[in-house]
DNA sequence: GCCGATTTGTCCGTATGTATC
DNA sequence: CGATACATACGGACAAATCGG
């Protein structure tokens, strides 16, 4: 049940690119077509085709058409430019998850967290370390710092399953955006034991670092991402924005 | 001289963000407010915010209002979500790029490179070795793979310069979106040579690959971007999306 | 708790411009 | 040149969420 008009539409011809119901590089209907087919408004055609343009499944050419770009992906990949919990992810893929939860307790930031998070100093903060599994092979260790008064109720078996979906499903918080950086970084004693990695193999590994925000326009949550190297695949669509 | 009035709006709110003309983690002014500001309709004012959410730089809030929620960032940084040269780049963070070509010339795509590139076996493409320097460190390395008849009259000096400014203003072609994958891999003998790493230092590196597609909807480039695993800092705002 | 004012979200219809064929 | 296609812009209507009285 999807909620607006225009979500379902895009849906509806996101699986059809998919699917190839609308074949690679060929046009997709007119928007004049789509909007007899769906019977709705042009403005509302024109909002689906451009979520699709954002995500790099077609391209708009004035004049001429709108082409089908869509190429499907061929391995284990993360997305980005769009929050996604671990387990998610791995349900997209078809795998199966498992997070074993090393370290949950809660602690005050002190100035050189504060520095590091970007929560004020002397906040209450959850601080959680999770091992996530896929398909049984170790990927990703991950330090989480959620702002405590925006976790009520958080547990141990909460963060064992998923938080994102406690937190949306339980605490009715709404995700809004999250900022990323991602840098390459040594690995540590703790990267190389419970990732199963070999210093001699590879002594760096990828890190992505978030900033989360709710609908609030708090940033509730700061998490450290180190992914094994020899798994690490991101994927992402850039769009050249002119001047 | 902007192309259309949202475009305008977008430039100037965006200033007005960056220089805490609107505070951060304040609303800005409503919707009515701009339109009368601007002097143009509610679409109009909305389509420029729309931008901003993409660009992580505010969050709306139904029946609240538009927060701005922009952190400057603090280091040198690449942009995903948006293609940029490595000049642009350059330009953005205020530094010196200098770029050496170090292999210019011209193959057929066999089996191999055909798979790997995504062109069509046997095609003709401008094969280019470069080395990208920021304030005199090197920094990536880059195998930029051009289909030719996409690419005529290029040259290893237009190379050295910047070939998408060539290719946009030159040649007027329109680059419009670019699929990236980022992974981490192992230094080779050359990355150890040109970019001055030490393989007991960092022994593997990031890499991003990327198919670009042009206006006409061909993919017209492959390129393998492989990045000084000590300097690299990639950003991007990643969006919670329903359903 | 209700009501009205404000603010953003969705949707529609229309007009005009520009690029392609 | 006309027909078709997408791009920009305007204006209006109603819904949904928030906030203050």
């Amino acid at each position: 049940m999807p909620k607006s008009i225009y979500e379902s539409i895009y849906k509806d011809i996101k699986q059809k690119i998919e699917s190839d119901t609308f074949p690679y590089q060929e046009l997709l209907p007119s928007e004049n077509n789509l909007i007899q087919r769906y019977n709705c408004s042009r403005n509302t055609v024109r909002r689906a085709i451009s979520r699709l343009v954002a995500d790099g499944y077609v391209q708009t050419m004035q004049g001429k058409g709108v082409r089908n770009i869509y190429r499907p992906i061929d391995q284990t990949s993360f997305t980005l430019g769009e929050i996604e919990s671990f387990k998610e992810s791995a349900q997209r893929n078809g795998q199966h998850p498992r997070t074993e939860v090393l370290l949950f307790t809660e602690i005050k930031t002190d100035e050189k967290l504060s520095r590091r998070t970007g929560f004020p100093e002397d906040s209450e903060v959850c601080y959680i370390q999770r091992l996530h599994y896929l398909d049984e092979v170790p990927l990703i260790i991950n330090h989480n710092y959620f702002l405590k008064e925006c976790v009520p109720g958080l547990t141990r078996e909460i963060a064992e399953n998923s938080i994102y979906q406690y937190l949306e499903q339980e605490l009715h918080m709404t995700i809004v955006n999250s900022r990323r950086i991602m840098t390459v970084e040594k690995i540590t004693e703790i990267d190389e034991k419970y990732l199963e990695l070999n210093a001699e193999d590879y002594n760096c590994m990828a890190v992505v670092s978030s900033y989360t925000y709710n609908s609030n326009g708090i940033m509730f949550e700061y998490t450290q991402s180190r992914h094994r190297p020899d798994y690490f695949h991101f994927q992402d669509n850039a769009v050249r924005k002119p001047g």
